[in-house]
DNA sequence: CTGATAAAACAGACTAGTCTGTCCGATTAA
DNA sequence: TTAATCGGACAGACTAGTCTGTTTTATCAG
């Protein structure tokens, strides 16, 4: 048990290192020499824990997900009871990524863009925004879209759009910008049935 | 004069098989080796037009950028004298691009994602961005747009999310939500004018 | 508390290949 | 004659991943 806490520390490092390193250069911009070098872990541990670089980034993305899908869920609900405020604040997740990182854009459609297409990695990507789309879906659902799928594809153009636009223009506004379009698109789609 | 021509010849045909390669491949995914095998270029002669890979890259966006907005405004002329129908007609240009190459989302996006954020590479990317937004704006204003910069801003939300969720999701569809929502968006911001 | 055992992590040399960019001499064409 | 291009060797830096041997650490028996 010891030994599995102790390895799951290790591995722990290692992703932290390398998800503040992917997410300031990008995937191909930081090399495992880099990793170990800023994690304090030695080469072959890294190896020993991630059979390839691949495998790492996968990982990476898979835990980044994880995150990601639960700061939008939670600044969602942060909005309040009101499911267009809720499609709203959920551009806050951006906002306050943003303010945490700097803007560095998405790092799914950056894996996207770096990774080769048949990678884990790219998978990995993919798979994040199919599950995202899944939960846009259904919280457009239970505000009662009369077109919920088109809701929630409008919505997801608009976090994609956000974080590449917000990534080249490197300007906040553009997330603010999302927000106002989001919170129309919502009302366009319910009826404006919020005040 | 006639050097003139046959240099430019020799770095248009630089160019084209420059612009393949990254399109489909990736600018870090593309050495110089392959580009001058494909075009039948020596190495010295490349590096006589462009003094490095970065400048090779930038010339290659700069002339994508020119192309890349002919085909946005010509898409927009195409759907008629209507602007709210011009604004959603410009969505066809990614359509169409879609069905030329393939869904290898927005070069810009991947510019500004591979390249360092020093190089002239990146700065061409966001000139483009910043460009189409200038476009837009106007666009938005001859309709006559209660907010046209909101409404632009909204717009190129659409056009990058479209092309950053069309590649992760490598699905047309995401194109033609893109286009209903731009049409709402123009229609909600010009108090729907049009039929 | 001590000493054995085994897993895990360490340090770092090394392979084999990639990349950009330089340079030189030969060739082609106006 | 002169400028452009060609073909390709070459330098130097970087890459992912392997391998060898050493040291640390945790667990457990006595």
């Amino acid at each position: 048990m010891a030994t599995r806490v102790r390895k799951t520390n290790t591995e722990q490092k290692i992703l932290d290192t390398a998800a503040d390193l992917f997410h300031r250069h990008g995937l191909r911009g930081v090399g495992v020499d880099q990793i170990i070098a800023e994690s304090g872990v030695a080469k072959s541990t890294l190896y020993a824990h991630f059979r390839t670089k691949d495998d790492l980034i996968a990982a990476y993305l898979r835990r980044t997900d994880e995150s990601w899908m639960q700061r939008l869920r939670a600044a969602a609900e942060a909005a309040g009871p009101e499911p267009v405020e809720q499609m709203a604040g959920l551009f806050d997740a951006l906002l306050s990524s943003f303010d945490r990182h700097g803007f560095f854009g998405c790092p799914f459609v950056s894996a996207a863009v770096e990774a080769e297409p048949d990678s884990k990695a790219h998978a990995a990507a993919i798979a994040h925004t199919q599950r995202r789309q899944e939960w846009l879906r259904g919280l457009a659902a239970a505000a009662g879209a009369g077109e919920p799928a088109e809701l929630a594809a409008h919505l997801g153009l608009l976090i994609d759009g956000a974080l590449a636009s917000g990534r080249l223009l490197q300007d906040r506004a553009v997330v603010d910008a999302a927000k106002t379009a989001g919170r129309a698109a919502a009302l366009f789609h319910t009826g404006g049935k919020s005040a």
